[in-house]
RNA sequence: GGCGGGGUAGCUCAGCUGGUUAGAGCGGCGGAAUCAUAAUCCGUAGGUCCCCAGUUCAAGUCUGGGUCUCGCUACCA
């Protein structure tokens, strides 16, 4: 394996968000995923930076905010907004929230243009296409069908016309060999590995120089050169992780430190942006790459593809509603591999919340707290001699950080939570097993059983708040531990749970799950025709 | 067409550089236990590891062929 560098930084980004509509689940798988990792590497004592936003610019918010009456920016404020209303629902811990529309980003995206200018890498060309006025875009030959009326269009019907205009070109295709270089000197650039092999193929391809500009459009960050242009949404978009940093604005910026970034989060449609255009943008303005470009896979609504006229578009929203934050976050990190593709539905979340959660850690942290609560009045008990299940159990427990850091090394967030909930199954059965209810115990041995129990449950309480912070930090204040004591710092042989120390009564962490009607449907966003049943174990 | 992933127990999937009776979770069935949120533990379910042919003392794990499936094959954010 080959991990990343362990310096004290972690820059980390979402992508930013498209806000021409409201956001979608997906949105919120990639926002998830990124705040679990950011998380663990924060608690792992990194000094992170947690990067989202929104990219506002482009034909298609120009559109929306036309046919809706409104200014783009009104449309932009209004759905920005809703983006992050999704982050705070989804409880991530981002450190700046961008967007494309602010002026620091006008001032980075047109100095990252004046650079690439300036080493050779623009010039004026004429951009042709299959133009459609009514839709002011461009469209490749093969999307355009030619009526029987002899008429060529689009594929929503509007008429094209050949069109030539003026436009400012990247030269990417000088690049070729220069990012085929750096993705064979750095085999971990692009994860998953298909990824990576599908990058490199298109890019032995051959690469064309690219269209970087348009003066057919005003809603954009304007070229330096020639305001009459507007640049291409790309240039625009990818930039945005620069800005954050304040390496490309004047004045001092204490976030300048951290370009380039450890990782870029991203979905697996947008790999070739992240992973070709952008190193190429940055190689020509003299910038350093950044470390690495995850694509992760597709979260399925039962296995099909969400789509507005199938109607099982889901609402990141009602998910939280339905389930709660942390068991939304737990289900998306835990049941797909990171980097494949997944599904998901009702039954699904369900025998997670149920088996993993309220069976699995909220039952071992049940079990072993109400005993101390009963038998030792809430005190945790002193550890009399250690048996060799004891220590096999602890050190279970030990082991668990070196596996979770060795998976997150890669962004192998299931690996990482596989791993947890492996040993909570292993601290059943040594609970199971060694028996601190059976009446034989001496008390001493009993207090033993379960201060080990309940030090495996504190470390696996700290290995699990990347996943779930809510809940988690319920489970510390349970085991009275203070903020200080919540860091991957205080994993291990060396930092045990102190004996003597009172907790406070036990309460359940994780609440099962119960279908208020049998026959709940899958969790869809239901076409308003059947009435909907609440889901949610407490609304009305 | 080219390139790249996949096809393993009812379901979802692990199986690294080839090596004893092929694994996990969920579900099903049968027991045990009673600390716990009707939670937990144990046993079991007897799967042609897509098909064919090879290499090898030995292949789910390598080679060739076939088949099914998915992704990429440039300006859509």
């Amino acid at each position: 394996m080959t991990g990343q560098k362990h310096t004290d930084q972690f820059y980390i980004t979402t992508p930013i968000f498209y806000p021409n509509g409201a956001p979608h689940i997906g949105h919120g798988y990639t926002a998830i995923a990124t705040d679990a990792i950011a998380r663990f590497e924060r608690l792992d004592g990194k000094d992170v930076f947690h990067l989202t936003g929104t990219d506002e610019h482009g034909l298609k918010m120009k559109q929306t905010a036309l046919k809706d009456g409104i200014t783009p920016l009104q449309l932009a404020d209004k759905n920005s907004a809703q983006f992050r209303d999704l982050m705070a629902a989804l409880g991530t811990a981002h450190d700046d929230f961008i967007r494309t529309t602010e002026p620091r980003h006008y001032e980075a995206c047109q100095e990252l243009w004046r650079r690439m200018e300036a080493n050779g890498d623009i010039y004026l060309n004429t951009y042709g296409g299959w133009y459609s006025v009514r839709q002011e875009a461009y469209f490749a030959e093969d999307e355009t069908t030619v009526g029987e009326d002899g008429v060529r269009r689009e594929p929503l019907g509007s008429p094209v016309e050949w069109t030539e205009e003026e436009s400012y070109f990247f030269r990417l295709s000088k690049y070729q060999d220069k990012l085929l270089a750096h993705y064979a000197a750095h085999p971990d650039f692009i994860l998953p590995p298909e990824r990576r092999n599908e990058v490199v193929s298109f890019v032995t391809g051959g690469l064309q120089d690219l269209s970087i500009s348009r003066g057919t459009l005003d809603w954009g960050v304007p070229v330096p050169s020639n305001p009459k242009h507007v640049m291409y949404v790309w240039t625009d978009a990818l930039t945005n992780y620069v800005t954050a940093t304040g390496i490309l604005n004047a004045g001092e910026n204490p976030r300048k430190k951290y370009w380039p970034a450890q990782v870029h989060i991203i979905g697996k449609d947008i790999v070739r942006f992240h992973a070709v255009y952008w190193p190429a943008f940055l190689m020509s303005a003299g910038l350093a790459l950044p470390e690495r470009v995850f694509a992760h896979g597709f979260l399925f609504n039962r296995g099909e593809k969400m789509s507005k006229s199938v109607g099982n578009v889901v609402d990141p929203f009602d998910l939280v509603k339905a389930y709660g934050r942390d068991a939304v976050r737990y289900f998306f990190l835990r049941e797909a591999s990171f980097g494949n593709d997944g599904s998901y539905s009702h039954d699904a979340i369900v025998t997670r919340m149920n088996s993993d959660l309220a069976n699995g850690l909220g039952n071992l942290a049940q079990r072993s707290l109400s005993m101390i609560a009963r038998n030792f009045e809430g005190v945790v008990p002193a550890p009399g001699p250690l048996t060799d299940a004891d220590t096999t159990m602890l050190a279970t427990v030990d082991a668990l950080y070196a596996k979770a850091r060795s998976a997150m090394d890669n962004q192998a967030i299931k690996v990482w939570l596989d791993a947890v909930w492996s040993a909570i199954g292993d601290a059943d059965r040594y609970f199971a097993s060694e028996k601190p209810f059976d009446k034989s115990h001496t008390l001493e041995r009993k207090g033993t059983i379960l201060y080990v129990t309940a030090e495996v449950v504190r470390q696996l309480a700290i290995l699990a708040q990347p996943a779930m912070p809510d809940a988690t930090a319920k489970l510390l204040d349970l085991l009275a531990q203070g903020q200080d004591a919540r860091t991957f710092k205080a994993l291990g042989p060396t930092h045990r749970l102190t004996p003597g120390i009172t907790l406070p009564t036990p309460s359940g962490v994780f609440p099962r799950f119960v279908d208020p009607d049998a026959a709940t449907p899958e969790p869809q966003a239901k076409p308003a025709k059947q009435p909907k049943q609440p889901k949610a174990p407490k609304s009305a």
